[in-house]
DNA sequence: CTGAAAGCGCTTACAG
DNA sequence: CTGAAAGCGCTTACAG
């Protein structure tokens, strides 16, 4: 047990060559470059040795770590663990590892998290935390190193990223409602400093517009993406709007909230109040009643995150994109014909 | 932008002194041995020009890398996320930083990855994907890296860990469904590689004893922890014993998969069968009915699991340890009388 | 085909 | 209090 860990030089001092000639054969690229029976000499010594290259000393020595910062907001948020799957699989089809780190909301412990990243040469930063006038980003910048965003964009849009199309999540959303009968239609607008919350407040008013249901449109904001602040919105939206028959939550714990509210008051849904969500993240297929939400493709919305990054690795040139993925209302018993 | 990398060196040099003094200035603990006036002008310099220790270079030359690898299962899992951030919150404060990696279930997979993390010179793994008899802990024992396991345990014990007491957990449970009148209760066998299935089942077992109840004890394989084998688990128990009035799942998504099967039968729940699951993991609480469930505090799992590790980094000789923490059963809308 | 050497950016024991 | 030097374990341009 514990073996010494075994080094280059140590290998080669074995085996009577230099240590270069052990290197060269390490590295499949290189290992043409040596003879042979060298070779089968080398990889036998080295796999009775269970030697393990040091990559943190090959990290130094070429300047690439192959370890590349993952920036979230919060973990426990049903969103993220498939995202950051979805990029762990695509990175590591290309030898690098993915430093992951929960910083919340606070841009000053972001802005902590991405130096502590920094610090261990990661060689690119994927940000799940993008706010629409993002500081952190302007920090990534300065130092040099590759960015992308993913679920979230800036304004500015001066990193590539990748997000859902909110907008159309928003027209698809109104125009099950409006399908449906619904005319009052209560829009829990999410946080204003996220591009989500501001991109589908903007959808939902457009897709008002496309109904010629622009005039005094119903919104109540929900300053944060939590089930206790659907909750709180929800009650004022029925207060504010007691003629309203549908809610569009600005996401899925956020019509979770909903629920909550709605229960509290003895009232049903959907023959009450018709609820979509947004995400449709795990299980809310077996919340009751089943939520209608706008899924969206958060692995392969990681897995694009992570080309992005390759990309911009590849090429340092590369220019600014944004990768948008198309939604789809996933209809389920919260929402159903209008009452009355 | 882009400013260049800023090192000790370059320091030293725009500075005028060596770059030794310039490093243990960065150094707060060899900061005093610097005179006063040296030591603001070049934190002022440091400053300026947004110099970053570079940490892999450090680690290198101390031999420690302040860097914990983290192996899970499965992120997509809810009961890992809050694992992983108790994890993080702890180590953060010691200054580490968590090289998180998913690697499935499949053992292979497993050991390439603990590989990947070695060659990153980890100080430490914590694995959430321990079986009751693991080649990967062997692996890493060889290694000689510091290694504890969470949530999971193996049989052997060859290394601390952090688990739930299964036993009491199960005990709960059982006792709040014969109180409810229930005597013929199903438990659906978890895996049985996995510490968690197989305590459970037995925790399962002495529970009816103590009731009496051991007798031909009601028992159906549910081979995996997900809401599918639940399903098809709950099926077959439904036709291997038909008196039963209660069900233990494995764990809440299997109980997930239990409200699947009745549902497509048209029984009831708790009228028909009461269901308990197990680990109370979020949004349980919304489902339909609300799910009976052992809590499990998740978070706390993570931080005890990081301050073993902090242990066994700090005292190489430091023994093996099992934290086992007492979970608590809470009693929603899922569980009720015994039907007749 | 193999060797010898330099250097990535730190830390730290040794001088002075 | 500050400097000079060695070395962590690699990679790679340069010799031979």
């Amino acid at each position: 047990m514990q073996q010494k860990k075994m080094t280059l030089k140590g290998l080669a001092q074995i085996l009577g060559v230099h240590p270069s000639t052990v290197g060269r054969v390490m590295d499949p690229a290189t290992r043409h470059m040596v003879g042979d029976e060298v070779v089968q000499r080398v990889l036998k010594e080295a796999a009775r040795h269970g030697y393990r290259p040091n990559k943190l000393a090959a990290a130094m020595r070429t300047g690439q770590s192959k370890l590349v910062g993952v920036m979230l907001p919060d973990i426990t948020n049903p969103v993220f663990p498939p995202i950051v799957l979805g990029i762990e699989d695509e990175l590591r089809k290309h030898g690098y590892l993915v430093l992951m780190s929960n910083a919340g909301e606070d841009k000053d412990q972001q802005r902590f998290v991405v130096d502590q990243l920094l610090a261990r040469q990661v060689d690119a930063l994927i940000l799940a935390t993008a706010t629409r006038d993002d500081p952190v980003i302007t920090r990534c910048l300065e130092a040099g190193v590759a960015v992308v965003t993913v679920n979230r964009s800036e304004d500015g849009a001066r990193v590539s990223s990748v997000v859902n199309d909110e907008a159309q999540g928003m027209r698809q959303s109104v125009d099950h409602l409006v399908a449906l009968g619904h005319r009052r239609i209560v829009h829990l607008v999410g946080p204003q400093h996220l591009s989500t919350g501001h991109l589908r407040r903007e959808g939902f008013l457009q897709a008002l517009a496309a109904h010629g249901l622009a005039d005094a449109p119903c919104l109540v904001d929900c300053p944060s993406y939590t089930r206790e602040a659907g909750r709180a919105a929800c009650d004022e939206a029925l207060v504010r709007y007691p003629d309203a028959t549908a809610i569009l939550a600005g996401n899925d714990l956020v019509a979770l909230g909903c629920y909550d509210s709605l229960r509290a008051r003895g009232l049903r849904c959907p023959e009450d109040v018709s609820i979509i969500g947004h995400n449709d993240m795990p299980f809310v297929d077996a919340v009751h009643p089943a939520l209608t939400t706008v899924r969206i493709g958060h692995h392969d919305m990681g897995v694009q995150a992570a080309q992005l990054i390759l990309r911009s690795l590849a090429d340092g040139t590369a220019g600014v994109l944004e990768v948008r993925l198309k939604p789809a209302l996933v209809v389920r018993a919260s929402t159903g014909a209008c009452r009355a």
